[in-house]
RNA sequence: GUCCCCGUAGCUCAGUGGAUAGAGCAACCGCCUCCUAAGCGGUAGGUCGCAGGUUCAACUCCCGCCGGGGACACCA
C-alpha cells in the first residue's frame, strides 16, 4: 500500500531487463496498400509489449520496418499509373478502391506528371503514390495510439552499404559458399532446413540478403536483442533468422526472439468474413476502430495471447460494447475515480499520514491487498515472456476483486455518520487500487476513464 | 512430403509440473430509500480431441493418431 501509493505511476515498473538494449519490429507492412486486420493485431499487442519491456527496465526501440524496394513496389506504382490514366490495372497489380483513390491524389498534387513518359513517369508514379500510402499508415497508426521510434527503409541499407557491409562480415564468419553462379549463407549449419541465396545467379540481391543486412544492421546499432514479430505466413523464417543470428556470430537463442501470430478471423453477421485483397473484401485498421473504437479493439487483440488464432465478433462489439471485459477493467477505474471524487466533496481524510493499515482486516480488504501487490510480478513475467496479455488477464482479475470489495466494504461514511479511521483507510485502498488499474491500462495503451 | 499454431463449459478464451480445472458472454434465481447495477451474490453447465509414456504429481512435458488453420521458392 504504501509502496503503491508513493511510487505512484511508477509502481509495477521493475529493473529485470535494466541495461539491455531491445529492438522491437512490428507490423512492418509494404507501404502498398493500407494497414489490415492482420497489422492491427501487431499494432495492438507491439505497442503493448514496448510498454511492458519499457517498464521492465529495458530501453526499447520500436521499429517498423519499410518493405520499399522490389517487384511489389513496382507493381504498385504501375497500379496506380494505370488507374491514374484509365488504363487497366495490371494482371498482378493491386486492385483495391484506394488504388484510384491515390492515382487522384497523385495527379491532384502533381498535375504536371502526366506529361512525363515511360520510366520516369513510372517512377514519379511510383514515389508520389509511396509517400502518400506510407503517410496514411503513419497517421492510422497515431491515431491507434501506436507510436514507432524509427521508420526504416529497406533502400536506405542498399543506399547505404549495409547490404555489402552485411555480406562481408558473413564471409568473414565462414558460412557463405558460391554454387551454380548464385551466393549462399550456409544456415543448415545451425539448424535451416535449406540453405539460402544471397546474390541470385544473374546477379541480384535477394530479400533474404535484405533481411540479413538488416539484422546485421540492428546488432551493429547496439541492440541486445531484436524481437520480430511475425504473421503466421512467416513461421518459415524463424529458422532462417535464428540461422542467420548464429552465422553471424550471435547468439540465437538470446540475440534474436520470433514472435509468430496466429490470423484474426472476423465475424459478422453470425458468419466469418472472407479476407481477400483481390475480392477486396480486407478490413482495415482505419475501418475497425470505426466500427468497434480504439480502446475496445486493442483489448480484445491483446487480451490473447498472439499465438492463439482469435475470433472476433463485431456484431458483439458493435450491438453490446458491455460484453468487452474492457469495459468492465475501465467501469471499476471510473467507479473508483467518482468515490475519490465524492470523498474529496466530504473532505474524508486521506494519504499515506492517515492510513492505518491494522483497520483493514475484511476478507474483501485482504483479497484486494493481496491482487495489488502481485502487479509487478505480472509486468515483470509479461516482459520476460513477451506476453502483454498476462496485463489484461491480471486486470480484469483486479477489476473483479474491486467490485467484490465495493459490494460489501463500504468506503465513504453513510448520512450524517462521522469519517473514521476505517474509512480512511479504505480510501487510501481504493486509490492505490486505482493507481494500479491505471498504470495497467496505460500498459496496454487502453484509456482509463474518470466517468462513464 | 516436411514444418508451425490450435483443440479446455452452449459461445469466445485463460490456465509457466502441484489443491475440488477458471473468467467473460449466453441461460436461470436473487440484490439499488446512501459511495457509478457497465456492478454484486447464487444455480446450472467439463471423459481438458483420442490413445500411450515420463513423474510422487500431467490441461501442462514426450511419442503416435484424429480434427481445424497456416506455411514451403535464386517470390516479395
Amino acid at each position: 500500500m504504501r509502496t503503491i501509493l508513493s511510487a505512484q505511476e511508477s509502481y509495477g515498473k521493475g529493473s529485470a531487463l535494466a541495461g539491455v538494449k531491445i529492438n522491437l519490429e512490428f507490423i512492418s507492412a509494404n507501404p502498398t496498400g493500407p494497414l489490415h486486420l492482420g497489422h492491427t493485431r501487431w499494432a495492438a499487442v507491439g505497442d503493448a509489449l514496448g510498454r511492458v519491456l519499457s517498464a521492465a527496465g529495458a530501453e526499447v526501440v520500436r521499429e517498423f520496418y519499410i518493405n520499399d524496394r522490389g517487384n511489389q513496389m513496382d507493381l504498385f506504382g504501375q497500379s496506380v499509373q494505370a488507374a491514374a490514366l484509365g488504363q487497366p490495372i495490371p494482371e498482378d497489380g493491386y486492385q483495391g478502391e484506394y488504388i484510384a483513390d491515390l492515382a487522384k491524389e497523385v495527379l491532384a498534387e502533381n498535375p504536371e506528371i502526366i506529361k512525363l513518359e515511360g520510366e520516369p513517369r513510372f517512377v514519379a508514379f511510383r514515389e508520389a503514390a509511396y509517400k502518400l500510402q506510407l503517410k496514411d499508415q503513419q497517421r492510422v497508426l497515431a491515431t491507434f495510439n501506436t507510436h514507432f521510434d524509427v521508420w526504416f527503409s529497406e533502400r536506405s541499407l542498399h543506399d547505404g552499404g549495409s547490404v555489402e557491409h552485411g555480406l562481408d562480415k558473413l564471409r568473414a564468419q565462414g558460412h557463405v559458399f558460391e554454387l551454380d553462379g548464385a551466393t549462399w549463407l550456409r544456415t543448415t549449419d545451425f539448424g535451416d532446413d535449406k540453405d539460402r541465396v544471397l546474390l541470385k545467379a544473374n546477379g541480384d540481391l535477394t530479400y533474404f540478403s535484405s533481411d540479413t543486412a538488416y539484422y546485421i544492421n540492428k546488432r551493429e546499432r547496439g541492440f541486445d536483442i531484436c524481437i520480430y514479430m511475425l504473421g503466421a505466413d512467416h513461421h518459415g523464417y524463424i529458422h532462417r533468422l535464428k540461422a542467420t543470428a548464429a552465422c553471424a556470430g550471435d547468439n540465437p537463442e538470446y540475440n534474436i526472439d520470433v514472435l509468430i501470430g496466429q490470423l484474426v478471423k472476423i465475424m459478422e453477421g453470425g458468419e466469418e468474413v472472407k479476407l481477400s485483397k483481390r475480392a477486396g473484401t480486407i478490413i482495415t485498421l482505419e475501418e475497425l476502430v470505426e466500427k468497434v473504437g480504439v480502446d475496445a479493439a486493442r483489448y480484445t487483440l491483446i487480451r490473447y495471447p498472439v499465438d492463439t488464432p482469435m475470433v472476433m465478433d463485431l456484431d458483439i462489439l458493435k450491438r453490446n460494447t458491455n460484453e468487452n471485459p474492457v469495459y468492465y477493467v475501465q467501469y471499476a477505474h471510473a467507479r473508483i475515480a467518482a468515490v475519490l471524487r465524492n470523498a474529496a466533496e466530504l473532505n474524508i481524510a486521506s494519504g499515506l499520514d492517515n492510513f492505518d493499515p491494522a483497520q483493514l482486516s475484511h476478507d474483501r480488504e485482504n483479497e484486494l491487498l493481496g491482487s495489488l501487490a502481485e502487479f509487478p510480478r505480472i509486468v515483470a513475467g509479461a516482459a520476460e515472456l513477451r506476453e502483454p496479455h498476462r496485463i489484461a488477464r491480471y486486470l480484469e482479475e483486479l477489476a473483479g476483486v474491486y467490485h467484490g470489495f465495493y459490494a460489501d466494504c463500504r468506503v465513504l461514511p453513510m448520512g450524517d455518520e462521522p469519517a473514521t479511521a476505517l474509512h480512511s483507510a479504505r480510501l487510501n485502498l481504493c486509490a492505490a487500487t486505482l493507481q494500479v488499474l491505471k498504470n495497467g491500462l496505460l500498459l496496454l495503451g487502453v484509456s482509463a476513464p474518470e466517468r462513464m
